[in-house]
DNA sequence: CATCAGGGCCCTG
DNA sequence: CAGGGCCCTGAT
């Protein structure tokens, strides 16, 4: 994105490697996700799909490419940093990303439960092999989801923004320029006053509350994957600024807990009612019909259902989808 | 120009 | 457990 600065940081140093996902894989269903809102932290374009990673200490830029086939997947990965990985540091970078987009995940119940389903089989056809990504950190994502919290799209954009200009580090690799986020410690010391300015309004106090809560406790996130998803709910919501839609969007989004769909916000239920029911009902009766119909993979048919309609829209616009994005 | 509802959540009564 | 308040912005 041409909006990162240019006192970017340049990362030479270049290190190969490969990952092999467990077939079925979708790639560019997996590392590309139409619905999201742009963000100068990754990009996609020709196949190809960058992004930035702190990695303790570290900041890395990720490249990755497209290796296999459907059947026999494989990734090429390109990691730059500013000095030399070791052989440690490598590992650890490629188990991080084989976390993150959910490389090892086995959804062949889901294909085979649902391949001949009316509304999801046609869906799961283009998209067969499409894990739910989790590009960021824990912290990273549940700041993402603060942004996202009562606000439109466009202010959502400008937040994110704002934010990364002002704490992010500018990266530089492979001929693309993306921020890196902030660490929790050092956005902890920042007074309330100077985000306000970012015109972040209320989501100011969450911000600071969690970054504090991160900074003190750095094992938080690799904790919870281990955990039941009853027990992961309780901690996530026991972070300020964490409510029940939040909490599905982190335990589904990033602890591939895929069934956790247990509210259904506004805005994704008129698009998904749309999908669902051909015209728009009620946020609830749009869950409990999705809930009859996938359970217990309402989340990640939800998300094969979204991801498909906005590609969709991307190639023939779609006129009541384009309305609800402009909102 | 004023008012209002958003891709929620917290706090209070 | 219902309802008010919170930041900002574009729509009316």
């Amino acid at each position: 994105m041409n909006t990162v600065a240019a006192d970017a940081i340049p990362l030479r140093k270049r290190t190969a490697a490969r990952l092999t996902p467990l077939a079925p894989f979708h790639f560019e269903g997996t590392v590309y996700k139409p619905s999201h809102f742009p963000a100068p932290i990754s990009a996609f374009r020709d196949g190809i799909y960058w992004q930035t990673m702190r990695l303790g200490d570290d900041l890395l830029g990720v490249r990755m490419e497209e290796a296999g086939s459907t059947h026999r997947p494989a990734i090429d990965v390109a990691l730059y940093s500013a000095s030399p990985l070791d052989q440690e540091r490598t590992a650890a970078a490629l188990a991080e990303l084989s976390w993150r987009f959910d490389l090892a995940v086995d959804l062949s119940q889901f294909n085979r439960d649902f391949e001949s389903d009316a509304v999801l089989g046609p869906v799961i056809d283009r998209w067969r092999g499409m894990r739910i990504s989790a590009s960021d950190s824990l912290y990273e994502t549940l700041i993402i989801y603060i942004t996202l919290q009562n606000a439109t799209v466009r202010r959502t954009v400008q937040m994110t923004e704002a934010l990364l200009s002002t704490y992010g580090t500018a990266l530089e690799f492979d001929g693309q320029a993306l921020y890196a986020f902030w660490k929790p410690k050092e956005m902890a010391r920042v007074p309330d006053q100077a985000l306000r300015d970012l015109k972040v309004g209320y989501r100011a106090v969450s911000i600071l509350r969690n970054s504090e809560a991160f900074a003190v406790a750095p094992h938080l996130e690799v904790s919870l994957r281990g955990l039941p998803q009853d027990e992961a709910r309780r901690r996530l919501l026991a972070l300020y600024g964490v409510g029940p839609v939040t909490v599905d969007g982190l335990l589904f989004g990033f602890l591939h807990h895929f069934d956790a769909l247990n509210y259904m916000p506004p805005w994704e239920g008129k698009i998904l009612s749309r999908i669902i029911f051909g015209e728009e009902r009620s946020p609830a009766e749009t869950l409990e019909e999705i809930t009859r119909r996938w359970e217990p993979w309402r989340a990640l048919a939800a998300h094969y259902l979204f991801e498909d309609l906005f590609w969709r829209h991307s190639r023939t616009p779609i006129p009541w989808l384009q309305e609800l994005i402009r909102l």
